[in-house]
DNA sequence: TCAACTATGTCCGGTAGCGCACATATCCTG
DNA sequence: CAGGATATGTGCGCTACCGGACATAGTTGA
């Protein structure tokens, strides 16, 4: 297990975040649930029953285009919320959630769980942060696509899920990292080829294991520590208000 | 003047869909503002003193690469505002907003409105609508970054500024929409040539005036209409609740 | 009115990624 | 343990876009 993650099995960051008092009003709405690979939380505009707050899961954010391709635009692990519309008023969007990482994550009906949003405490306060920090993460991504190779994209995508796994193994096959980068699965064999040469990861039929996470670290393209470093600042400086920022 | 464009001179959409009590309350501290082409509204992690409510000036939010390349990752006009982070809770953002098409905005001291937010009226809940439109507007630049031509990309961009001028011709340079798209000059220079020669746009030296809207919108990949879309969706029929959705 | 500047047009070779075809390797299941 | 399904490797021609060089055409100001 990576030491850099502060992360225990369903251990949600918002959640753990939230003071006693709050957490004990949501608790007996909380519902763990198991997230099988693949699942599809919600469909492009889809009205939701609940909103999920990974523990182990990992959960990516997908477009998909009118003729089947599809990019991704987001990830959401025990960092994150999936379900942002439900908050922000919109109670729908034009895009996909689908369990990237099987694992678990908590859930929590909207009735129970608007209640306490408005109330405008700590939830309410997390949740606003977290969605600016979801908005980072999509920018960036813009960014990255346009601007950036699939072999730096692919070492972003891999730091990015690392970073909300417990182990250094992703059970994914390249198909599916194509589908979620937007690109032919050639193209991300051909990048995966090239970082195992490279020493950074191993692989075999549908699992990477992240060998080399500082040797990744200086392959990536300066967009993932870009995200990495306004998630840390609003999620853990700006979480806990007793820490000065700066 | 297009007609499709609810837009008149010093109109906020945002600040117009706010009930009379709340406007009452926040105009001694609204100031018009005139905005420059290229002005500089924030840099990157700056803290902000004003949020930026603009009328007729069209704003950019722009990443900036380490190696000075660029590109856009959202725009901002009489729909929106700029300054998502003094509410959303971070202060500051990565990006980089620049006026893209010089004009007014009205722009309100930090105090004040930060004051009328927390009141969790209907400031609040605009704003927080109008986040998810940003957020969808980002990521679909996201995907449309990945999956698209420049040449449909340059209508998107098109599209998107038309849509919140009140004139059809835009005062930019191929330079400077190159900047923004990320992409090489020559780039958008020839992908300019085409539209031009398919009669959607006519253009002159820092002057670009859409002659087929209808043209464009039919060579536009479908990025555009999700957009636009999901932003009436959310700050028309959401914005009123009058109206019921669907 | 000419010179300097800025905006646009055009051509070049180079390359990354696409779409396709197909070979191989691994896994699963009957 | 054989055969089908799935995952990965590799080659080929094609296209879009890049990076650079340079020509041309408006615009501005001395």
């Amino acid at each position: 297990m990576p030491k850099h993650i502060p992360c225990t099995v369903d251990h949600n960051r918002l959640l753990a975040a939230l003071p006693a008092d709050v957490y004990k009003r949501l608790e007996p709405d909380m519902e763990s649930v198991s997230l099988a690979l693949g699942t599809v939380i919600y469909e492009a505009n889809d009205t939701l029953s609940h909103v999920y707050f990974p523990t182990t899961a990992i959960v990516s954010l997908l477009y998909m285009m009118e003729n089947g391709t599809s990019a991704e635009m987001g990830v959401v692990g025990y960092d994150g919320v999936v379900g942002i519309a439900v908050f922000m008023g919109g109670d729908t969007t034009p895009n996909r959630a689908v369990v990237q990482s099987a694992g678990n994550a908590i859930r929590l009906e909207l009735k129970h769980f608007r209640e306490e949003f408005r109330r405008v405490g700590e939830l309410h306060r997390l949740l606003l942060l977290y969605t600016q920090a979801l908005l980072t993460q999509m920018s960036q991504t813009a960014v990255c696509n346009r601007l950036h190779s699939v072999e730096q994209q692919l070492c972003r995508w891999l730091l990015l899920s690392h970073d909300r796994l417990e182990s250094n193994e992703l059970v994914m096959t390249q198909e599916l990292i194509a589908n979620m980068l937007g690109v032919r699965r050639e193209g991300v064999s051909v990048a995966a080829h090239r970082l195992r040469q490279a020493g950074l990861i191993h692989y075999k039929r549908g699992h990477i294991t992240i060998a080399d996470r500082p040797g990744l670290e200086s392959t990536v393209c300066e967009c993932y520590q870009v995200v990495k470093t306004e998630t840390d600042r609003l999620l853990t400086y700006q979480m806990n208000p007793s820490i000065p920022v700066e």
